[in-house]
DNA sequence: TTTTACTTCGTTTTT
DNA sequence: CGAAGTAAAA
């Protein structure tokens, strides 16, 4: 066993304990993958273990191919007979086989946020409720937490009772139930939910998966939900070769259900348990490590543990303050050019990290001006994309027509006169014949009132009729061109004035080599197993790792991941943590945000940075925050750049901006060392009302000094622009124009051009580069 | 039926 | 500030 010479002595231990219950409580960076593998490795050469009995659950499909690649790497033969796959397609693969015990059809569709939301919306509008009552996402949530709960409907009802919100609740949850029942469609959490409930009610299917997974393996063990442990301890049951992996300092998924009580409680729930912790770290210098630590101390549901390194002590950690969120986001993109231009690192070494999406853009527009290679991990999925959607919609309707949700989305995409009025009433028929939309449709003028709208619904009937004949004998690739073929889909596409045509045809085109590849890779798989597969893509699964981009996601989106070189914006109460965690009496809020915090920290190997920002527009609204808490929490000795005393932020002696009561409070909270920095109270931010900055003139339009970074010091005068409002201008793609409007931004001139041949488009004036004609 | 102009509303985090 | 949803017009 050679390869065990490479293992530290907890490694070891975690390898060779390979029977009975055993929890690895693996600090960031320990080596849990690696340990993994030997694990799987050392059961199958040492113990004679069958790969086939081995089965290695994790949550995202990139985890799950990492750890397929190097479990190939080490085993070799019969190494594909492993099974490595995340819950969800566990569960797919599953239900694929014995759904139709629990009284489903096996070809069942699955269904993302967004057609759950349209399912909701439907239900809604069916039982006469009005959305102020309960919004959609409300509504989808407790739903959603009660699957994690694996509370059904019925348990629902009953603990309901009496509280006329939760009753309410559990009559859309009914009604929501049934509308995907009637689909033949599953969300997410009915993948988990309903092979728990297979495995229950059919204890002989139950057997012979558990004859099949005799050695059990989880990863990130901490995020998971009361389903997903259910589903883990009936698998587990009759063996007990069950081997959980995970950190409860890593547990960022309270929201999605996770329960950190899952790895909390091993120990009593599996009581002859052998525990082993990995705490020495190969990834971070001590610096990032006595960081991480010394923030996540402050927690006290926690197990407690230490990471420790080899390595050096390392960079100390930087930390900026900038005045706006702009020039923070300037000053990342300006720092990560200048360490690649020193051969420092490359641009993917880097990573930006931040709470939420909301702030990528600003970022990346700063990328852009740089002009620098990179990639936002999250936001919109591709598969979420309404160009994708719109063709899985109809692959969906080719191959399951009860999926009500793809047949209304595609009946009149493209147009084809089918409108809304079209749509409810043959709705209405479908509910009260108690059949599909798609089986309604069929009926055509026996549809009450639908007039000489039949003739349409005929011809899109038969045209799903000829698609689906094909889609015997075509492959997912071909019945896609024929799609759009038959439709004319990226026809009306080239002809909108939709500005990101070209960018949703791209789209399409890589869905196509989508399909091809999965053909390659799966010469048998279904139509169905396509849908399958693309509906539990991550937006982290496809990224690739040799292009040399740096990357920008959020601080969940990151876990897992490492980098050289890692940048946290942000930084401020009231982002990070974020305003819902501060203000929420429960504690263990803010304490699930220190997690992240110490997810983001020990993403770094060598140089981690972390910024902020005095001043922040969120939701058209300017706010103040100060230093994040968890700053506060990293000893001073560990970190340079302290921030440069704080500078109010004036123009020409005036105030930019001041609260909207008038009030000169912010005076004195920007006259505090760093901001605030020393204080440990936190006030709300009050809205502040920025002034409005009119150009006074039109033409020639030149501008005062005005800019917060001109006024806060440097000594840049203010941008001249050459044209002013009613000029004609010139623009390299769009050609010549007519300004419109001149407005001042924060940082640039915003102007408004309407385009002879491009239409009314609205730029920053730096990057435009126009020309006065 | 479809396009447009206006109002409202909201932010964590994701398989 | 945007997206998304609604009301009015073409």
């Amino acid at each position: 066993m050679n390869y065990l010479n490479t293992l530290n002595k907890e490694q070891k231990v975690a390898v060779l304990s390979t029977d009975g219950p055993l929890l690895i409580l693996a600090g960031a960076g320990s080596g849990k993958t690696r340990v993994l593998v030997h694990r799987i490795a050392y059961l199958i050469d040492n113990n004679g273990v069958s790969p086939w009995n081995i089965l290695a659950i994790t949550f995202t499909n990139k985890a799950a191919e990492e750890m397929r690649n190097r479990v190939d790497k080490i085993v070799g033969q019969g190494a594909d007979s492993i099974w490595v796959s995340t819950f969800h397609s566990l569960c797919v693969r599953i239900l694929r086989r014995h759904i139709d015990m629990i009284g489903y059809d096996t070809n069942f569709t699955i269904y993302d946020t967004d057609d759950s939301k349209t399912v909701m919306k439907d239900v809604m509008k069916r039982l006469n409720i009005d959305s102020k009552m309960i919004r959609e996402k409300a509504a989808l949530a407790a739903i959603s937490s009660a699957k994690d709960e694996l509370i059904d409907v019925y348990e629902f009802k009953e603990n309901s009772a009496g509280d006329y919100r939760q009753e309410l609740i559990a009559r859309l949850y009914e009604e929501y139930e049934n509308a995907l029942r009637k689909a033949n469609a599953l969300d997410f959490d009915d993948l988990i939910v309903l092979t728990v409930k297979l495995f229950k009610e059919c204890p002989q299917v139950l057997d012979n998966y558990q004859e099949r997974f005799r050695y059990i393996m989880v990863d990130e063990y901490q995020d998971t939900n009361t389903a997903q442990f259910e589903l883990v301890r009936l698998l587990a049951d009759k063996y007990r070769n069950l081997c959980v992996v995970g950190d409860d300092d890593q547990s960022i998924y309270k929201f999605r259900g996770a329960n950190i009580g899952n790895i909390l409680d091993f120990e009593k729930n599996y009581e002859e348990a052998k525990v082993v912790r990995l705490e020495q770290n190969y990834r971070s210098t001590q610096n990032i490590l006595d960081a991480a630590n010394a923030v996540i101390a402050n927690n006290t549901e926690r197990k407690e543990k230490s990471l420790w390194t080899d390595k050096g002590a390392g960079n100390r950690i930087h930390f900026k303050q900038l005045d706006t969120a702009y020039e923070e986001a300037d000053y990342i993109a300006a720092d990560i050019a200048k360490a690649v231009k020193k051969g420092l690192v490359k641009y993917g070494d880097c990573a930006v990290l931040y709470r939420t999406n909301a702030q990528s853009r600003i970022l990346e527009e700063a990328f852009v001006r740089e002009g620098m290679p990179y990639n936002i991990v999250g936001g919109v999925n591709f598969y979420s994309r309404r160009e994708i959607k719109d063709v899985l919609a109809y692959l969906k309707t080719i191959d399951n027509g009860v999926d009500d949700v793809a047949v209304k989305r595609i009946i009149n995409v493209p147009k084809r006169g089918i409108g809304q009025t079209t749509v409810a009433k043959v709705s209405d028929f479908a509910a009260e014949q108690d059949i599909s939309f798609f089986e309604a449709l069929t009926y055509g003028k026996d549809i009450p009132g639908i007039g000489k709208a039949a003739l349409k619904l005929e011809a899109f009937v038969n045209m799903i009729a000829v698609m689906r004949s094909k889609a015997e004998f075509m492959d997912v690739s071909a019945l896609i061109k024929d799609v759009l073929a038959t439709t004319g889909y990226i026809d009306e596409l080239e002809e909108s004035d939709d500005d990101d045509a070209e960018d949703r045809i791209d789209n399409i085109d890589e869905l196509i080599s989508k399909a091809v590849s999965y053909k390659e890779d799966n010469p048998e798989g279904t139509l169905s197993d396509f849908l399958a597969e693309v509906a539990l893509v991550a937006d982290i699964d496809s990224v690739d790792e040799n292009a040399d981009m740096s990357l920008l996601m959020t601080l969940h989106g990151a876990k897992g991941l490492e980098f050289a070189r890692v940048y946290i914006a942000g930084a401020e109460d009231g982002v990070f943590p974020g305003m819902s965690a501060v203000f929420d009496e429960d504690p263990t809020a803010i304490e699930e945000e220190r997690r992240l915090a110490y997810v983001g920290i020990t993403r770094a190997k060598d140089d981690l940075t972390i910024t902020c920002a005095k001043a922040r527009m969120i939701r058209g609204e300017t706010q103040y925050n100060s230093v994040s808490r968890f700053v506060k929490e990293i000893p001073g000795e560990l970190m340079d750049d302290k921030p440069a005393p704080t500078r109010a932020l004036k123009i020409d002696g005036q105030e930019l901006s001041r609260y909207s009561d008038g009030s000169s409070e912010r005076d004195a909270f920007l006259s505090k060392p760093y901001g605030g920095y020393s204080d440990v109270t936190y006030s709300k931010p009050r809205a502040v009302v920025m002034p409005k900055v009119t150009p006074a003139a039109t033409k020639p339009y030149i501008a005062k000094s005005a800019s917060p970074r001109a006024a806060s010091g440097s000594a840049t005068a203010g941008t001249k622009l050459s044209y002013g409002v009613g000029d004609r201008v010139r623009h390299t793609k769009y050609g010549e124009g007519t300004v419109k409007d001149i407005s001042l931004e924060p940082r640039d001139y915003k102007v408004t051009v309407e385009f002879d041949g491009a239409g009314q488009k609205i730029m920053y004036a730096t990057f435009a580069k126009l020309e006065k004609i």
